[in-house]
DNA sequence: TGATGTCTTGACCGATTGGTTTAAACAAAC
DNA sequence: GTTTGTTTAAACCAATCGGTCAAGACATCA
């Protein structure tokens, strides 16, 4: 008795996501959001149940489809260090290819977390916390494998290393050039020995 | 023949600098400006030439009161390595205080610069470069002083603290907590070893 | 073919957006 | 006290905001 959708609500998602990404929750509309899926203001509510929502399906989606697969691409390498090169290196290749500046969906969120609920705010931290998690993982079988001195603090300099990605991230917006960008890279390096 | 104003123009554009600060150029109504100044909406008009007139003001007047401002009284210390431990310190602390969790203007805007004007990038691009000069020229200096070893590249480092302070700023917005924080600044100080 | 139940559509809602304009309020100069 | 030039306040503008809803379109099952 039922009627098949006549979208693909993954492929919506996906368009929404980038509507976001670009723009930001707040100066994203739901016409904006419309035009871009094809999909009528009726049927995105009665789909998704509303711009928040749909936000939310769309962060999820990224965290799983870029930050999630890029990470696990990453550690299936077997040099930390190479996988830390290779890191900043994509990051860098991203942000220069992206002619939009959207920079990472994730990165521009956390920079407006105060005005998001606790569901988005947990959707983040924890990606940037996987993130650091990585880095932390790397350093402490590098140090294993003697590449990186015992007298690096895992730890911290995990966090720095992922704080040095997201200014990348911010900076590559627009103030930083590649070549400054290389630059925080290449400093990125040095914290390991 | 004229009439004053009734208002102090310094006053409105601090207290609209304030709104934008929070909330971002977008998110900030002209509701939210005239009641945050408690002028009138004609009068705004009238005075300021409308939102982004205003909005470029109170960044200036951000970036001459606190970015400028903070970074002279830091210059003024004669130990290069003793105003960086200051720097950072002082960022985190501000971070920290500030239960709005409003974040850096300057960082605020340029994670956003890809919606702004040329006038306003031109604003955040001599910010953050004068933050990155301030720190060249300290590890100039400390180097001269064998504070610092000649292995350090100038540049490049400088680059890098600058981005740290970017990122303190953007993850002390809901991301990290105090001592996630810390460890940033006691990695940065290990890119001067 | 007809009943069923979901999906899509476009109109509609009140509220708010950034911005303009008109007319009154006003202090100073004459 | 009248004129003058500016500032003020509030009404007003069309456009858009996020969100709802009733009616029609449609595929499936009987």
């Amino acid at each position: 008795m039922p009627w098949e959708k006549s979208f693909d609500e993954n492929e919506i998602v996906d368009r929404a996501m980038r509507v976001f990404w670009s723009k930001g929750y707040a100066s994203s509309s739901i016409n904006d959001l419309t035009s871009a899926t094809g999909i009528n203001r009726g049927s995105l509510y009665n789909a998704f149940g509303g711009k928040l929502k749909l936000f939310t399906r769309g962060l999820l989606k990224y965290d799983l489809e870029h930050r999630r697969s890029f990470l696990s691409e990453l550690e299936a390498m077997n040099d930390p260090l190479t996988s830390f090169e290779r890191c900043f290196e994509a990051v860098i290749a991203q942000t220069l290819t992206d002619k939009e500046k959207k920079g990472c969906f994730l990165v521009n969120t956390a920079s407006e977390l105060p005005f998001h609920e606790e569901e988005v705010r947990t959707i983040v931290n924890r990606g940037l916390l996987e993130f650091e998690q990585f880095f932390q993982r790397g350093i402490e079988v590098a140090q294993a494998r003697k590449q990186v001195p015992l007298s690096v603090h895992p730890a911290n300099a995990a966090k720095a290393l992922m704080a040095m990605i997201v200014a990348i991230r911010v900076l590559g917006r627009g103030v930083f050039s590649e070549t400054a960008l290389h630059a925080i890279a290449t400093e990125a390096k040095r914290l390991l020995k």
